[in-house]
DNA sequence: TCTAAATTGAGAATCTGTCTCAACTGGAGA
DNA sequence: TCTCCAGTTGAGACAGATTCTCAATTTAGA
């Protein structure tokens, strides 16, 4: 068991979360599915593997790691919401390509404070953030500037 | 008819799009609403009044709105959008109330700004993006630092 | 081991939003 | 003003993501 795993099993057992079978599958599942994943492709990983969890307990599970830290959830508004280990990863945002669906993080302090300075400003206290740029990543400007073919990929 | 009302439709107008009586109706709708609103609301909003617009033309005209730049569309993460009017407004962000619903707008250019900058460093064209912050507002604040009273409100 | 309480799974339900297609209509031209 | 047809509409089917229901199962502690 990778010292990842045995940290966020720990955790579980502190807050008197049991360890069944399926929360075990779906913590090692997620750090297979490296970077950012959602729902439905957790849930095909587990068809594949013979592992049966059911669609409710994954939807579950991920909420339950949500709330207890372990994960962030990255809500996009069509389309269905991305789960990320946060594990000792710097908090970052997301540029989301349109064309090819690629996702960039970025890190950008001076946004985060920025915002902080807002609410500050309003009396408002932040819990929560999202800032998604929406857009056309390098490689697939490089691609349009050559051939002109036919749309493909993630479209929004 | 109000004088952005007139502007709207000669904006439809200019464009092709005919002017049906439930565009009319949209379109005078949307102002009735005042600020931030969904599909649904306006749905709503026509049934009491009698008028009979049905969903379908209500999200076709919202889409087509947004797609001639005069609405915004908002995607909630929760997966219900809002709109607004554009309407020589300056471009915002959203605060999000999550004990009362309240949406507070606020306006940060060099918020803007660095967004560009991170886009740029990554060869990222940018088409469009979301900010919102999610907590509690000034209002919501005081009335718990008051009476410690049970929830109630929007919930997320 | 025993037991209460937490958890699971199958499928129904919900919630937003889109699509289909026959019926209808705005508005340009006669 | 009348005609005509491409653009529009409405009812309801459909779709995708997520949540809910509740009986059956399982965990973990005594
Ligand atoms: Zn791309
Ligand atoms: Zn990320
Ligand atoms: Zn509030
Ligand atoms: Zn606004």
């Amino acid at each position: 068991m990778s010292p990842q795993l045995a940290a966020m099993t720990g955790i579980l057992k502190d807050r008197g979360i049991r360890l069944t079978a399926e929360r075990r599958a779906i913590l090692k599942g997620i750090h297979s599915c490296g970077g950012h994943f959602d729902a439905d492709t957790l849930l095909d990983h587990f068809r594949r593997r013979g592992d049966r969890v059911s669609r409710a307990t994954i939807y579950r599970t991920l909420g339950t790691l949500v709330e207890i830290g372990l994960l962030r959830k990255i809500e996009m508004g069509d389309r269905q919401s991305l789960y990320e280990p946060v594990e000792g990863r710097e908090h970052h945002e997301h540029m989301i390509c349109l064309h090819c669906g690629e996702i960039i993080e970025f890190v950008e302090p001076e946004i985060e404070r920025l915002q902080d300075e807002v609410c500050r400003r309003s009396g408002f206290t932040p819990q929560d953030h999202t800032l998604q740029i929406y857009g056309i990543c390098y490689a697939c400007n490089c691609e349009n500037v050559a051939g002109e073919s036919g749309t493909a990929g993630a479209g929004r």
